[in-house]
DNA sequence: TAGTCTATATTTAGATA
DNA sequence: CTATCTAAATATAGACT
């Protein structure tokens, strides 16, 4: 009697774009889940540090860090503050003297710092128990002279988002503000992948994941 | 005859650190390639955006990203700007003077940008060029409202860093400055994982990886 | 969307170059 | 550190719950 063959077992697949759509569903849960699970094996066997980011074709997002996230992250942009330099530069020279300005408001701040600073104030025990605190705090270990300098030409590009996003919305009505912070997995030993909802505001954020 | 055996085949193992230095290092080369393979079929496949950051044990960083490893880090920063909050707030409560005249300043700051993008610059094309950019681009088309505050927090952090890192180097002596810049895997078809050597300057560096 | 069950595709430990 | 080889360990496609 001819039993039911239950499976055909795994079959291979071309890697492109599936599109089956809820194949892909499927696909990208089993995937990401065992590429969450790499990771955290490669953070136990070997030492590693290791974040992920996955941002779903449905843009929700799904992250792993260990030991954190945000401080992998911060470490990685400290060693890698801008390397669109040179781009910023050629934009810079349209606006120049504008950009001037900011810059020195800039240098005034960071001079304020200084001062603050400056008046001798020891590291206390609070500062001491907050550098053990997570991603902002922990850089703060390794920063080095060069790398503080980094740190403030970031500060300049915060400002520019700031900017160019005030331009926006002058010519764009902004959304209602909704906001959901995602979560990461943190620790490795229980290992157990974690989802952040965030629900894009309809089509306002359509942004299509390309940027060339 | 007995054949010898070349190989007894593929060895369970433990998940746990590795001990033999030589066989962690081979093991971290396989497994994250392996991982960065993993994920450039994820985003084939389910048309994923991922980002993955290493640190290796011996502090070397690799990274992955598509389609740009900064855009996916800005996005989840957007979304995620300050999980240390709480924590903040209680560090600024002991320094609540301080701080309130920094916040003022930047207030000042903010005004300025205000100002300035109200004297009612259009967009000009040489930012819708650079807007189509990478990294410090590409989340401004994502902004909204509330979006633009948190990114006045973030400001205010990174205040704080330059801050707490001007009063390290009080105390320590400060590395000669070193940069290399970090590559990324960028693009996915043709699959090529990339390296970036930065060493960091001898035991000043030492971090152990852990911050609780 | 998350599990379960096959049967097979893929990954990789260990040895070696 | 990178690459290759082998055999065994894992991951997972497809079908179903």
């Amino acid at each position: 009697m001819a039993t039911v063959r239950k499976s055909k077992g795994r079959q291979r697949i071309e890697i492109a774009k599936i599109k089956n759509e809820s194949n892909l569903q499927v696909t990208f849960s089993k995937r990401r889940a065992g590429l969450f699970k790499k990771a955290s094996e490669l953070c136990t066997l070997c030492g590693a540090e290791t974040a992920i980011i996955i941002f779903s074709p449905g843009k929700k997002i799904y992250s792993f860090g260990h030991p954190c996230i945000e401080s992998i992250i911060d470490r990685f942009l400290a060693r890698n503050p801008f390397l669109n330099a040179g781009a910023l530069q050629l934009f810079q020279a349209h606006r120049s003297a504008n950009i001037n300005e900011l810059n020195m408001e800039l240098t005034e701040v960071l001079k304020e710092v200084e001062a603050e600073k400056k008046r001798g104030e020891a590291l206390d025990k609070t500062t001491k128990a907050f550098q053990r605190q997570c991603w902002w705090a922990a850089p703060v270990e390794e920063l080095n002279l060069e790398q503080l300098q980094m740190l403030k030409v970031s500060l300049e590009m915060l400002r520019k988002k700031v900017e160019r996003q005030a331009d926006k919305l002058i010519i764009e009505a902004s959304e209602p503000p909704a906001f959901s912070a995602p979560y990461s997995v943190g620790a490795i030993p229980p290992y157990e992948p974690q989802t952040a909802g965030f629900d894009p505001q309809g089509s306002t954020f359509g942004f299509d994941g390309h940027f060339f």
